[in-house]
RNA sequence: GCCGAAGUGGCGGAACUGGCAGACGCGCCGGACUCAAAAUCCGGUUCCCUUCGGGGAGUGUGGGUUCGAUCCCCACCUUCGGCACCA
């Protein structure tokens, strides 16, 4: 047998599965056992990176775990090729968006057969394809007519770099999450998804799912429920109740002052026509204006607005102030101040000197609050509330600190949005049969502050699809998240020329049974996916609620200690292949640590891989000429059916990948050291079933040279014999208090009263008790005995 | 500031449910093979002490629970992540 040549055996084995279609799968027949296996997409650009490749290899492992194991599987891979990466991608490389984003496809799919991926390429999809944004543009539609899209001036994030407006979830530190750059504060007419309408289902239904919790805390703290009341604010002058939201309504006799955000439409009605409204709406501009960055700062101003509020407790009127810790956003933009119970009135209360009285003492009991006082806060929350509500001035409230989710770019690469301005009509939609809306080819695509598309007038002028007058397109875009909140539905049926996929369909696969991807997603894509599978649940589109039944986060690839990503580059795994091949990648990228925690890229791990795959190829090969008799008992088979018991249990109940590798290291080494065992034939088949997830090529190509039949993608997985891993013999630690003092071997299965008899004749647990009375004895069958004395 | 996660040899990590700390691999040391080197193989490798029998310490730090703690509890330190005027 020659030596180990990875290029050649994986040329060879890719060009079988290629020929053979070997990971194309049907769809399933009913009560067929069926997996969902998915990665998150990449955005193309022209390279991998060595996230991809652990993303994508831990996928590839659980894909072949399960196939091997009896469920068909759907393991598919598109690419979101619309949005501000890929665009900002062609503008790097200087180029048409859609010539760079298809030769990018083109490249990054070639370096994906390459690492031997078991992906069902007949199922792959592109979010920039007309046949895929058609139905991106439809299922907008349906958002549309059910009241979950809508059109507002608001003010929003807005990247002056990238020339775009960003969602909230997308501003990571007041910074653009692409390039970096601060975002600033702008007042726009911008589309939004009503997200806010699921923000109880969206928190409520964690519950339901199998989410690592620290995901779970960010979407839960992005969301943000707060329980607490609404309640009334009267400005007898103006005949005017205005609304407040607060968590303490306990705290409500000491509301001394009242504060509405420099934002609110609030401001300009309670001054208008008074001798302070130049100087109020002049602080409210500016304070409105002011630079995310300041924000840090965070010196409270205001000014008082010469209104004043009743309080609804007290009956005391309290001056009505503008201030810039008010947020618009949340709540009802207007609050009730309590400067002895909240750091934020105090701190307000201090530098404008207004009056503070405390309504709760140290012992949490109301004072100061009439006939409330001696309740503790908890019991005064509801009391009051109940108080107020006898009287239509308060009720219990729930706030969100979810936004809804502005989703519309001024820019050119991303799904037209498929609407048409019109004068008579106002919005009116594209007809469903009008679609696709294509993104038209334009001279110059790149960001100018005005989206590209409203200059190209051929585009832009058509006629009212009601009136026939004369309309205009909707010249945004979609963010590329709209494209990837629904691919994985695509995926079940990608042909559909009907509709986006077939309800049946989605339905045998659905939900994902297990997806990976990075946890950087946590509040946009997995939130976002989310929504999307709620509406289509309740319009009948898709039996599920949920998109992702279990999520796991791969770790970062680190290089001196920096992350290596799409944009850093870094090593490329292109070249390694040429360099190692693709298996030597994949082992050397799983066996590093645990899946979830960051690695460390090193180039001396990946030649010890090699080293590793050589010594398997050489130790398998020396087996392959010898016979092992069915059910042989020997310390090796013993040792190989531990290890099936151990990869199996590994993959299959922990999700682990790094262990496996060094189990199947542990057999080959027993391997090598006794080849003359009975059932050494069996243990070399065994490491390479098992190790075949990890590194199919070397394993297939193992798998034809020991001569067993057929496809060792189509084998299955094998099944540890239970009775070889029962021991026969148990080494037994031996403790003087709590201390090994000795290890004897005795036959498994002995009595209590057995093995304290053995561990008293032991010379060395004697030596240490050294004639003490014995105070206590602890033993754990098969395995210790601790005396105390 | 608030919330959360993680700290184990020279290095990556293992120890799954409170029961042998350091599996597996890297690196290093010694040996075999070789004219030599590479490759390969064999042995050693937590630290300290040792009369070579063994003894002591040890999983970020300090305490606690327990016969027994890397694992559970409390406090602190460090690193990473989430939120960041959310009323």
């Amino acid at each position: 047998m020659d030596g180990y040549d990875a290029h050649r055996i994986e040329e060879r084995w890719q060009r079988v599965w290629e020929e053979e279609q070997a990971f194309h799968v049907d769809d399933p027949a009913p009560d067929e056992p069926c997996f969902y296996q998915l990665e998150m997409l990449p955005y193309p650009s022209g390279h991998l990176h060595m996230g991809h490749v652990l993303n994508y290899t831990l996928g590839d492992v659980v894909t072949h775990f399960k196939r091997r194991n009896g469920f068909k599987v759907l393991r598919p891979m598109g690419f979101d090729s619309f949005g501000l990466p890929a665009e900002n991608a062609a503008i790097k490389e200087g180029g048409n968006p859609l010539e760079i984003t298809e030769r990018n496809i083109a490249s990054i799919t070639r370096q994906m057969r390459r690492m031997g991926w078991a992906i069902d390429w007949q199922r792959q999809v592109s979010a920039h394809e007309p046949t895929y944004y058609r139905w991106t543009q439809w299922l907008f539609l349906r958002f549309l007519e059910h009241g979950l899209v809508y059109r507002k001036e608001a003010p929003v994030n807005w990247c002056p770099f990238d020339q775009t407006v960003l969602a909230n979830e997308h501003v990571v530190d007041g910074r653009c999450w692409r390039c970096g750059n601060v975002v600033e504060a702008r007042l726009m007419a911008q589309w939004f998804f009503k997200i806010t309408a699921y923000a109880d289902q969206l928190l409520a239904d964690l519950d339901t799912i199998d989410w690592p919790e620290r995901t779970k805390k960010i979407q839960t703290a992005w969301i943000g429920r707060s329980e607490g009341a609404e309640l009334l604010f009267r400005v007898p002058e103006l005949d005017l109740d205005i609304p407040v939201f607060t968590t303490r309504p306990d705290t409500l006799f000491g509301a001394t002052f009242f504060v509405v955000a420099p934002e609110s439409p609030l401001v300009e009605q309670l001054v208008a026509g008074t001798e302070r409204e130049a100087e109020v709406l002049a602080y409210a501009r500016i304070a409105a204006a002011r630079p995310t960055e300041e924000r840090e700062q965070r010196e409270k101003t205001g000014v008082f607005t010469g209104r004043h509020a009743v309080n609804p407790a007290t009956g005391a009127e309290i001056p009505i102030w503008v201030a810039d810790y008010v947020l618009m956003e949340y709540g009802t933009g207007a609050i009730m101040a309590v400067p002895a119970h909240d750091e934020r009135d105090a701190e307000f209360a201090r530098t404008y000197d207004l009056p503070i009285v405390t309504v709760v003492d140290d012992d949490g009991r109301l004072v100061n609050s009439a006939q409330f006082d001696g309740l503790s806060w908890r019991e005064a929350v509801r009391a009051i509330t109940a108080w107020l509500g006898e009287e239509g001035r308060g009720r219990p409230a729930i706030n969100f600190r979810l936004r809804d989710w502005s989703f519309s770019r001024q820019r050119y690469w991303g799904a037209p949005i498929p609407v048409v301005h019109c004068d008579d009509c106002g919005i009116v939609p594209v007809p469903d049969d009008e679609l696709p809306v294509l993104l038209p080819e334009v001279s110059d695509y790149r960001p100018k502050g005005q989206p590209p598309l409203a200059s190209n007038e051929e585009f832009m002028n058509v006629p009212c699809p009601r009136c026939g007058g004369p309309g205009r397109r909707e010249a945004d875009t979609m963010d590329t998240f709209v494209d990837s909140s629904w691919y994985f539905l695509r995926y079940t049926d990608p042909h559909n020329t009907h509709a986006p996929f077939d309800r049946a369909v989605a339905d045998a696969w659905m939900p994902i049974d297990q997806y990976i991807g990075g946890i950087d997603h946590a509040k946009g894509h997995l939130l976002y996916s989310r929504f999307f599978c709620k509406a289509l649940n309740d319009w009948g589109l898709l039996g599920v609620r949920e998109p992702f039944q279990r999520l796991f986060h791969q770790g970062w690839v680190r290089l001196g200690g920096k992350r290596m990503s799409k944009s850093q580059g870094g090593v490329s795994p292109d070249e390694l292949i040429d360099q190692f091949g693709a298996d030597p990648i994949r082992i050397y990228i799983l066996f590093q640590g645990p899946a979830d925690q960051d690695i460390d890229w090193t180039p001396d791990g990946i030649e010890a891989t090699v080293r590793f795959l050589r010594r398997f190829w050489r130790v398998v090969g020396d087996a392959a000429g010898r016979t092992s008799p069915e059910g042989v008992d020997t310390p090796l088979a013993r040792k190989a059916h531990e290890t099936i018991d151990r990869v199996t249990d590994d993959v299959g109940r922990r999700f682990v990948f790094n262990t496996p590798i060094a189990a199947v290291m542990e057999l080959i080494n027993e391997l090598s050291r006794s080849p003359d065992d009975p059932a050494a034939r069996f243990a070399a088949e065994t490491a390479v079933s098992l190790l075949q997830p990890w590194a199919p090529h070397i394993c297939e190509e193992l798998w034809e040279a020991l001569g067993c039949s057929g496809r060792l993608w189509e084998a299955p997985w094998p099944v540890a014999d239970p009775s070889l891993l029962e021991r026969e013999t148990v080494e037994l630690v031996l403790q003087v208090n709590g201390k090994v003092r000795d290890r004897i071997s005795v036959p498994a299965g002995l009595s209590e009263e057995e093995l304290v008899a053995l561990a008293r004749a032991s010379e060395k647990v004697r030596a240490h008790v050294d004639g003490a009375a014995e105070r206590r004895v602890v033993v754990v069958p098969d395995k210790l005995v601790n005396i105390v004395v």
